[in-house]
DNA sequence: TTGTAGGCGTTATCAG
DNA sequence: CTGATAACGCCTACAA
């Protein structure tokens, strides 16, 4: 391996100068320059970025905290994988690494640990739950004033570095479609509850109905996980109280697709027999039959502004040392009409 | 930041100890494992992974190298999210980091430089394409000796180092099944063609066309990229075709899809008014209308088997120096039957 | 504009 | 079983 000695050699300068030149830092005579470049190139010399990294005491890279889900493919959720690539967007653009690190089930996770071994300047959460384990890591990151940000998962604390989507305005507006067409007989598949995302969709149905004037009704709430398969449980219950839903209101597409199957398994005619509004406007959305009425939510987006968010944080640490103001960013979701809704 | 040499004078040991306590390595009292143990929680000390990435030489990543593909959230793709989740498996379970790479498409790829920079012990190469520049690109890697895999994609070079799957088997089972359903005027909307992916698919189309004694007619062939844009495009040539077809061969699920969708907008009754076999087994394959008849593809093993192959040959390589032998592995394809060709 | 030199936190080798 | 010590390759004041 060719290093920055033997560059400095052939150029017939110090090696900081070939440090200078190769980092673009501080003026240069232009013929230095070039001399340093030829000899690199010369010798096929590049930048050990390890050993950058270690003199300058940072990793470059900025980790991704992925949940562990069992039995599920995580990266083919539409949900992490639009937030993975709007996250990747950034980060390659911003010339930072992305490092994917994978959460063991097993082990009470100290994400404080990531920045001590230094592996990462600066992470992003994903999955994030309101458990009481989760809260604690978190509110650590805070505490020691660290680069980071929680993905779509409310925390009361407002101090907290958080990008999310407005879901109880999008539940309300979903729900808000099936009440303006006329059903009044609104049911609700809700995700799992560890998520303040599905706290959240609760609200928003809720409040929906509230102005409505409509009743609340728990035997219309029906409890799945964000799976294609709890969606499909919940057919049979869903198809047993057919007679008081007019309607139901699902937490994502994925579950809805879900309960569509079970449904047509059960012989029911959609959207003729219950109409449907979801939730992520996923690709598969606009090819289910009935295509799906859904709540688009700019998981991309929000993935690129996190991103983006902290590595300006790190950047602007390095210039001034200033440490991180807390990210907090809410973004909007829009209503998509489709067939499932009656339409 | 708390240090080893803090730690070691706590536990009033010399540093190399407290490098061996940490490492597991060697012998040690377990007096003395204890107190440095106990001397690094107090302090909160963790190795830190630069500093020992710079000292051993190795970064401890595994590099995955993505293409860039314009216009598309290549993690919501099926391919490559089920790909990088296998990977991210091995990965992690192996003990490394998992950085990922993403293409510059303006800029030749060097991969070479991934090692010289060391960002990287090994590497796995998504999207790899026939051009020449990525031909040579690759080969250099295999001069070099270094280890890294080149996923699903053929070169002629049987030194390379590659883990495919039989798409040229899976291509031929999939039209077989439609001539042994009796239809025999089939057409084949393929991928584009710079991947030998699409040359395999080909090839087994043709394979089974010509044992069958059925005459092959470029003119019932057309051309997609993947996208299911490109789908939904084809669909008006297929339509224009249509009395010259019983069915259709097509390269992935997601060209089927748009394929479907495009057929029916122009009035056409799936399945009855056309048969079609797709590629991949992705999720959306069970829940469109009709389901689609497809080829699944073991995608999320070929990843975990390149990277289990690669961490494999690293472990070897510090064990005992040996350079890599090639990889050469091609996976099983399966045909899953479904409403979409006529059943 | 360029050179000098100290330091970064480990690993690994070699004694003891 | 443990300690001392020389790398590792680069960055960055500071000096010139």
């Amino acid at each position: 391996m060719t290093n920055r000695k033997e560059v400095a050699k052939l150029a017939g300068v110090s090696e900081a100068t070939v440090s200078r030149v190769l980092n673009g830092i501080g003026p240069m005579k232009e013929s230095t320059r070039q001399r340093v470049l030829q000899a690199a190139k010369q010798l096929n010399y590049e930048l050990n970025a390890v050993a950058s990294s270690f003199a300058r005491g940072r990793s470059g890279n900025l980790g991704v905290v992925l949940p562990h889900v069992p039995k599920v493919h995580l990266f083919s959720t539409y949900y992490f994988s639009e937030l993975l690539g709007g996250i990747g967007e950034a980060v390659h653009s911003g010339g930072y690494g992305l490092l994917l690190l994978f959460r063991d089930p097993t082990v009470v996770y100290d994400y404080v640990s990531l920045y001590r071994t230094q592996r990462v300047d600066a992470c992003i959460i994903l999955g994030s739950s309101a458990l009481e384990t989760e809260k604690t890591a978190v509110h650590r990151l805070a505490d020691e004033r660290l680069p980071y940000c929680v993905m779509d998962q409310r925390f009361d604390h407002p101090q907290l570095s958080i990008v999310a989507a407005d879901h109880e305005q999008g539940s309300y507006d979903a729900v808000k479609h099936l009440i303006e067409r006329g059903y009044r007989k609104i049911g609700f598949l809700n995700g799992a509850p560890q998520y303040s995302n599905s706290e959240d969709r609760m609200a928003g149905y809720r409040k929906a109905l509230k102005e409505a004037g409509i009743a609340e009704d728990d035997t219309r709430v029906y409890q799945g996980n964000y799976s294609r398969t709890s969606g499909k449980k919940a057919a049979s219950q869903v198809y047993r109280d057919l007679a008081r839903l007019d309607a139901v209101f699902v937490s994502n597409d994925r579950m809805a697709i879900g309960l569509m199957q079970g449904l047509r398994e059960l012989g029911c005619r959609l959207p003729d027999d219950l109409k449907i509004v979801a939730y992520d406007n996923s690709d598969a959305a606009s090819f289910t039959e009935p295509s799906l009425t859904t709540v688009k939510v700019p998981f991309y987006e929000m993935g690129r502004l996190a991103a983006d968010r902290l590595l300006k944080q790190l950047a602007e640490r390095d210039r001034n040392g200033a440490s991180a103001e807390p990210i907090r960013e809410k973004l909007r979701t829009e209503l998509i009409i489709r067939q499932s809704s009656g339409n």
